[in-house]
RNA sequence: GAGGUUGUAGCUCAGUUGGUUAGAGCGUCGGAUUGUGGUUCCGAAGGUCGCGGGUUCGAGACCCGUCUUCCUCCCCA
């Protein structure tokens, strides 16, 4: 029985003028990677558990895709857990592979197991899927593509001031109007649980004050008092959601805030420093602000903090990155530091989708058809083909000698610039019929002509 | 992982308190036009009503399960 067809949820299916529009976004993020000095690299689509496992905390690991064993692997399962009720040591036991998650933590692992390979500092770029077994939802799927660029082995800010120009760059070619780029710094949260002497909490505590402008002040105090924070750390952070005005202002204010945390002035002096540079050499269409609440879910970030956001759509963010300082470490590599960012491939698209800004041409998938009047003349226009195509022009012949009505609408549908007709007429005199499916004129042309005027489009 | 929501033609959706043969628009195909597309006119094809079970004389509609869609939370890109 003919069975309906369906793919999983959360994945898609693209077709040729989606390509074409994922190609001319890929395309662009690589073109700037490339010109700051990024080379590429590729990693499997699947780790070793083990490899993956423990790496984004135990939320992170329920959402990992797992492969189950196959054949004779599968006498390892692990009876006895299952018995326990130790479902995780269960789990692990029948897959001993699992769906890369992201590209962060395989370029770790790539980094450590290739060091005597790689120039350090070492800068790559990687545009590849990852899985998330996550509930699909508006802009979230379980497939989707991730654009990264990192550099390891430098702890030089100078990195995080070039990875805002490419998110200027690469946002500003693709035409979007405006964009928050916003940056904290780890060390700053740091200082502030330091400050408010909740050293031990500071991941409760970026994770409440992260949700400020979902949920408001309330909200993150009512989350805080949820998780035992004490009425006088909440009064004590209370002035940080009250700091307005300019990056240098907010800045200043909380240069006084963080007077006794040392590690909270660092991350001010690395603050200052990236926008004292950026001020000096500009962005084109992005601003930068300084966001004290900008957390981001991630453990491993130590320094800077990036986040993107679209002005003008509802859509969380495209783009994100941070500085970690260990991540290496995790692979037995220490003191090898690492700062990236990550372009959301899909949801950049949704929005550009949203906001119209994909160029109207991409789907042209096709120049020029010759109509299809006789076989007998198929030969010459095979030919004929052969030159055409060696000029780069994407070229091909009706395959059927049916009516032309039909055969203009099909170079219609297919956005085909033009239509070389050669009937009778035409062969009599030596010449072909060149119609521009634009303006609808015809012109007779012989082929040498023809040639000489596709010339220059090459 | 928790709660809610959706599913009818290729697409977007109608379908009354359960009652003959499930409709429309768009798209597709054919024709009006045997060498001229996009517009127009005429016609046609296309549906196990997500899937499985139940209630009923009778289910697209009601009930249960399941998958899927979208949303809120969690988390994230």
């Amino acid at each position: 029985m003919a069975q309906k067809p369906a793919i999983p949820k959360g994945t898609r299916d693209f077709l040729p003028s989606e390509v074409a529009k994922r190609t001319y976004l890929f395309d662009t993020i690589k073109r700037v990677f490339k010109r700051y000095g990024f080379a590429p690299i590729e990693t499997p689509s699947f780790e070793l558990s083990s490899t993956l496992l423990g790496k984004y905390g135990e939320e992170g690991d329920r959402l990992i895709f797992r492969i189950l064993n196959s054949g004779e692997k599968m006498r390892k399962a692990d009876l006895e857990a299952l018995a326990q009720d130790n479902l995780p040591r269960f789990a692990n036991s029948l897959a001993e592979k699992a769906l890369r998650y992201d590209l962060t933590v395989p370029f770790a692992r790539f980094v450590v197991q290739h060091q005597n390979e790689l120039q350090f500092p070492f800068k790559r770029y990687q545009i590849q899927p990852v899985w998330r077994a996550d509930r699909p939802q508006h802009g979230r799927y379980q497939e989707f593509f991730q654009c990264d660029a990192d550099v390891v082995g430098s702890d030089s800010l100078l990195h995080e001031v070039e990875f805002i120009q490419i998110f200027d760059e690469v946002l500003t070619a693709l035409n979007l109007p405006g964009f928050d780029i916003q940056i904290n710094n780890r060390k700053i949260l740091t200082g502030i649980a330091e400050v408010c002497d909740v050293a031990q909490q500071i991941v409760e505590l970026t994770v409440a004050i992260d949700k400020l402008d979902k949920i408001g002040e309330e909200g993150v105090f009512k989350e805080l008092k949820e998780k035992g924070f004490s009425d006088l750390t909440l009064q004590k952070i209370q002035p940080l959601f009250e700091l307005t005005g300019s990056n240098q202002e907010k800045i200043k204010h909380l240069r006084t805030f963080l007077a006794s945390s040392e590690i909270g002035l660092k991350g001010l002096d690395e603050l200052q420093y990236v926008f004292d540079r950026i001020a000096q050499l500009g962005l084109a269409k992005g601003t930068l602000n300084f966001d004290v609440t900008l957390a981001r879910g991630l453990n491993y970030y130590t320094g800077a903090i990036f986040e993107v956001k679209a002005q003008g759509v509802k859509m969380g963010s495209i783009c994100g990155g941070g500085r970690y300082d260990d991540l290496t470490a995790l692979f037995g590599l220490k003191n090898l530091s690492g700062v990236g960012i990550s372009f959301g491939a899909d949801r950049i698209y949704d929005v550009l989708t949203e906001l119209q800004l994909f160029p109207s041409d991409l789907d042209k998938s096709l120049d020029i058809l010759i109509a299809n009047f006789e076989p007998e003349t198929e030969l010459a226009h095979l030919q004929l083909l052969q030159k055409l195509r060696a000029l780069g022009l994407a070229a091909e012949l009706y395959p059927s000698s049916t009516k032309l009505q039909k055969q203009l609408k099909y170079a219609n549908d297919r956005k085909a610039r033009y239509v070389i007709l050669v009937g009778e007429e035409e062969r009599q005199q030596g010449k072909l019929t060149l119609k521009d499916m634009e303006s609808g004129l015809q012109q007779q042309l012989s082929q040498a002509e023809l040639l000489t005027k596709f010339e220059p489009l090459a």
